[in-house]
DNA sequence: CTGAAAGCGCTAACAT
DNA sequence: ATGTTAGCGCTTTCAG
């Protein structure tokens, strides 16, 4: 069954290429009696559009693009249930692609010829964290994007605010009187990451505490971006072994926290441990955590891109979601 | 910033298109004058194909298509880690397309769609699960497919044996001398969680031991298949409801044992658990389990797809996998 | 209501 | 070494 076009089906139709053009994309005035006659051919043969042929003659791909530069993260995953549960509301189809430069400049022109390539109708940037200026070098392809988990002014975006989020955990460490509060951080160059980091070192200073930069803490394993078990795991033995060892300890992740669980139930060690995410299972774990509503931001910008895309000069809205504190059983020691 | 094309190159460079579009593609026999102003012209105006016109003009996109039902699952996650990790060593672009349907039927006519539009060079199918004759008709589409988590003797297929793996659980708990030993299942329909059924069985009766069907439990949330914490959650606050719990439990998936454990914990109960998969984090939990090497799957994938593009003679192998029982502390009570 | 023909942006003979 | 031209499969005027 080789690959069958609309001339065969006009061919054996006995119908030109326009008619059957009409029919398969129910444009109306079309007699009947053709409409059926194409359509049963149609079926015989197998026909379904060819998506490159039509992409490029009607310059409409009917494609929404993710982007992100990590797919295996559980952040992405539960962002990425929300995108896909809203996008059955309509009637594109989802492809995700993933960007896979280490540099912070070659993923900013892989992620630049994706747009210039022309692949997709709108495009959902989850994570790629790339800086203002690259940002608006983008905006010139005039092509509807939508970002999440960053944020620039001139452009739609989801964001949370990570030292809100930091700051509560912080809080309620600092409240209930503990003093040698460590983080585990995750890769140094990662936008989050650091954005952790300067959030937990502002919540210490508000609160007149000095910072130790030993009791910030991160693993040697840098797999996607040290946001893993591995890394927590490394991070808190380490912890674990210092001098003076922490008395809580917040993490930039969950799944960061479970590593650190392991490695404190090992030692014999029981300090109070705050997560970052609350991904699914750490309600199941007993994980203590700094909420962000993964799965609502991808649905949240799944409906801002459609509405950009019905009405490009809508205003670029920023919505910004509010982490929340929730605590669980890894608190109380 | 319009779209350029190499018409816009052409006309400013003062050449013909076909020479612009020698010195994109690097073919050899071009003045070096030529090449030098073409290339700078073309950068001066950030040009870069449109994948659809080169698509379209040269049948061949340089795209590998990952085909799934369900995007945000740690089964898929993790076979997709190792794709992705492959398909660095390629030149190949990556896109995940997620088949939506609930009907089987419909979720065949889907796939066989994706296929006749032509969008990729080769296709890696994840734990699809079709029917043998519907397998049948998408190879006349002759397009380079390998099938993981499925099997089908005229495809490249990798799967992993259930029904083994199933057994070294139950041998497991048969030799411990447990009698009353549940199942936590997950959607009936699933094929892997029929063929996992279909072991406990058989192991039971391998043993002469009766089967309860009042063992073999789901939880009522259906979502992603039943394979969830929330499932493995209700499964198990079920079981130990029963007049006569059972004395050990094995579950369909590690995500589910998570699941099970809180309902365990949350009643006092303690009984040995083991799950299926062996995600990452299950080792951090110290949950005993049956692991499936979801990582070596999608790279072992990746390979033969790969090599049956460069060859398209190639006879369709299977691989099989053997999954192994690992014992943690979910085991220990 | 239907057909002819131009065009989407690029590649690949075929010329020169 | 470079230009001309005919497709790739489909959509979309423009005629009739």
């Amino acid at each position: 069954m080789a690959k069958t076009t609309i001339y065969d089906i006009a061919k054996e139709a006995g119908v030109s290429i326009a008619t059957v053009s009409r029919v398969i994309n129910k444009s109306e005035g079309i007699a009947d009696k053709t409409r059926k006659k194409v359509l049963k051919v149609a079926d015989e043969l197998g026909y379904h559009p060819q998506a490159y042929a039509q992409g490029l003659a009607r310059n409409k791909k009917n494609i929404i693009m993710v982007v992100v530069p990590v797919l295996s993260n559980y952040f992405f995953m539960e962002v990425l249930a929300g995108i896909q549960d809203e996008m059955t509301n309509y009637k594109y189809d989802l492809n995700i692609f993933n960007v896979g430069s280490n540099s912070e400049e070659s993923m900013f022109h892989e992620v630049e010829n994706i747009l210039k390539r022309g692949w997709a109708d709108g495009y959902l940037f989850i994570s790629t964290h790339m800086q203002e200026q690259q940002l608006e070098k983008l905006k010139r392809h005039d092509m509807p994007i939508t970002l999440i988990d960053e944020s620039f002014s001139g452009s739609d975006s989801v964001t949370v605010n990570n030292e809100e989020g930091v700051q509560k955990a912080m809080d309620y460490f600092l409240e209930s009187g503990y003093e040698r509060i460590a983080m585990i951080s995750a890769m140094k160059s990662s936008k989050p990451s650091k954005q952790r980091i300067d959030g937990y070192k502002k919540a210490l200073k508000k609160a007149d505490m000095p910072v130790d930069e030993q009791l910030i803490m991160t693993g040697d394993s840098m797999y996607r971006d040290g946001f893993s078990e591995e890394n927590g795991y490394e991070a808190m033995s380490k912890l674990l072994e210092l001098p003076n060892p922490p008395e809580a300890c917040f993490c930039s992740s969950d799944i960061q926290a479970v590593g650190a669980l392991k490695a404190m139930k090992e030692k014999g060690v029981e300090i109070p441990v705050i997560g970052y995410d609350d991904i699914t299972i750490s309600n199941y774990i007993g994980l203590s955590t700094i909420r962000q509503p993964m799965y609502d931001m991808g649905m949240y910008a799944t409906k801002r891109l459609m509405n950009k895309m019905k009405n490009s000069k809508l205003t670029p809205t920023h919505k910004e979601f509010t982490p929340e504190l929730v605590l669980r059983s890894s608190t109380d020691v």
